[in-house]
RNA sequence: GGGGAGGUGGCGGAGUGGUCAAUCGCAGCAGACUGUAAAUCUGCCGCCCAUCGGGCUACGGAGGUUCGAACCCUCCCCUCCCCA
C-alpha cells in the first residue's frame, strides 16, 4: 500500500497513537518494534492541541516528528466509549470534551476538515460505532446514518482537494462499513459504501465485546464482498489470534490498543501465550520475557528485573514492556506476511494459534 | 526528676460498651483490558474448612466490671513529645 510518506507492507499492524505518540515510547523504539505506519485520533487531536494548531505547526508529521504514514481515526469511536458524554444527531456528533467538559460538534465535515488540516495519509470517514449487542433495527438505522455520514464526508473531501492547499494533497479516504452482527446489513452497508467509492474500506463495529466467533464470522462475510484492489482494514482488533484469523479472512490492515495497553498493565504477550509481569512466579525468574523475541526487552532484561520496574511504578516498565508487546504484534504481521508469500498461511495459523493462544504454561 | 500523649490486622491510621474480624489508605495476591476519558479498573487480603456459609483466635500484658469489652476500672510493660 503507497502513500504520500511511504509504502506499507500489508497485512499491516498499526500501533495507536492517539495523541501523536505511542504510549511509552519515542518513536525511535516504535520504528525498531518494526511499526511502518501508526495511528492518531481526530477527536483528541481536535479538542488538544486543535486541529487548527497542527496545520500552523506544519501539519501532523512535522509536528510530531514522525515522517512515516499515519492514519487518523475520525473520532467515529469516541461516539460509541464516551457513552453519556456523547449525543448523535443527524448533523453530527455532539461531545462534552472529557478534559474540561467544554460541548463540542463534530459533524462529518468537521471530521474530514480537521483530518485534512492535519495531513494524515489516511483519514477515516465518521461513522457512529455501534455497541453490542444491538438490535436489527438498531444496527439497521445506525448503518443508513453512517453511511449518508460517509457520503458527506466523501462530498467534503472532494471539494477541499478541489480547492488545492490541503497539508497533504495525496491523503486518502476510508469508508467504514456497519451493521452490527447482521449478515444482510453488512452486505448492505458494503453496497452503499462502496458505491459512494474510498480508496480503501474499513469493517468497523466489531471487537466491541461480541464472541470471537461472531466477529470472525463477520469479518470472513464482509471482507469478501470489498474490493479485492484496495486496502481492507479491520478497526479496533484484536488480540494476535484475531489478527491471524482477520488475515485469513482477507484483512489487510489492523490497528488495537491492546499491545500498548496491556503492556501499560503488565499483560505480556510471547510465543507461547501470555503472561502478567506483576505475578509473584517471577519474582526470581531470570529468563526473557519471550526467548524467541529479540526485542531490546527481551535482549536486555529478565522477567525478575521488569517485575521488579512495575511493581515499583518505574515509568521504564511501561516503555519496556510496551517496546515488547509492540515488538510481538509486528513480529507476528512480519511472519504473516512471509507465510503468506511462501503460501504457508495455513501451516502458520494452525502453529501459531496452538502456542500463542491462552495464558503462558507453567502457572 | 516534672508534665503530657499514646500502644488496633505487614505498615499508616479510624473506631471508643452490642449492628467489629474491625472504615480507609498503602503494601501484598490475583483477574480484566480489542478504531485509548486507561502507567487504568475489578476482586481478595487474621487463621481453618468453604458456594451461600460456618468454626477459631484477636485490638501491648494480666486481672476485673458487665448478659456482652478494641472500647469502662486496676496493676504491669513499652513508645513518643514538652519542661528541667
Amino acid at each position: 500500500m503507497d502513500t504520500p510518506h511511504g509504502r506499507v507492507e500489508t497485512p499491516v499492524f498499526m500501533p495507536v497513537g492517539t495523541h501523536g505518540a505511542v504510549k511509552a515510547l519515542r518513536h525511535p523504539d516504535v520504528v525498531e518494534a518494526g511499526a511502518s505506519i501508526i495511528l492518531g485520533n481526530t477527536y483528541h487531536l481536535f479538542l488538544r492541541p486543535g486541529d487548527v494548531a497542527v496545520e500552523r505547526l506544519g501539519g501532523l508529521h512535522r509536528f510530531i516528528g514522525w515522517s512515516g504514514p499515519i492514519l487518523t481515526d475520525s473520532g467515529g469511536f469516541q461516539i460509541f466509549s464516551l457513552g453519556d458524554r456523547c449525543t448523535v444527531r443527524e448533523e453530527g456528533a455532539e461531545f462534552r470534551s472529557h478534559l474540561d467538559g467544554s460541548l463540542h460538534m463534530l459533524t462529518p465535515e468537521r471530521a474530514v476538515e480537521a483530518q485534512a488540516r492535519m495531513g494524515s495519509d489516511i483519514a477515516m470517514v465518521l461513522d457512529e460505532c455501534l455497541a453490542y449487542p444491538a438490535t436489527e433495527d438498531r444496527a439497521a438505522s445506525s448503518l443508513r446514518r453512517s453511511a449518508r455520514w460517509a457520503r458527506r464526508c466523501r462530498e467534503r473531501l472532494l471539494a477541499l482537494r478541489a480547492d488545492g492547499g490541503a497539508v497533504n494533497p495525496g491523503q486518502a479516504q476510508f469508508g467504514i462499513i456497519q451493521g452490527g452482527t447482521f449478515d444482510h446489513l453488512r452486505r448492505e452497508s458494503v453496497e452503499s459504501t462502496v458505491a459512494i467509492g474510498f480508496e480503501g474500506y474499513a469493517i468497523g463495529g466489531l471487537s466491541v465485546g461480541e464472541p470471537s466467533p461472531s466477529m470472525y464470522h463477520v469479518v470472513g462475510e464482509t471482507a469478501a464482498l470489498l474490493p479485492s484492489d484496495q486496502p481492507r482494514y479491520l478497526m479496533g482488533a484484536g488480540t494476535p489470534e484475531d489478527l491471524v484469523e482477520a488475515v485469513g479472512r482477507g484483512v489487510d490492515m489492523f490497528d488495537c490498543v491492546m499491545p500498548t495497553r496491556n503492556a501499560r498493565n503488565g499483560q505480556l504477550f510471547t510465543s507461547q501465550g501470555r503472561l502478567n509481569i506483576r505475578n509473584a512466579r517471577f519474582a526470581a525468574d531470570e529468563s526473557p520475557v519471550d526467548p524467541a523475541c529479540g526485542c531490546y526487552t527481551c535482549r536486555h532484561h529478565s522477567r525478575a528485573y521488569l517485575r521488579h520496574l512495575f511493581m515499583a511504578g518505574e515509568m521504564t516498565a511501561s516503555t519496556l514492556n510496551t517496546l515488547h508487546n509492540l515488538t510481538f504484534y509486528l513480529d507476528t504481521m512480519r511472519r504473516i506476511r512471509d507465510a503468506i508469500a511462501f503460501q504457508a498461511f495455513e501451516k502458520f495459523k494452525l502453529e501459531f494459534l496452538a502456542s500463542v493462544s491462552g495464558p503462558l504454561p507453567g502457572s
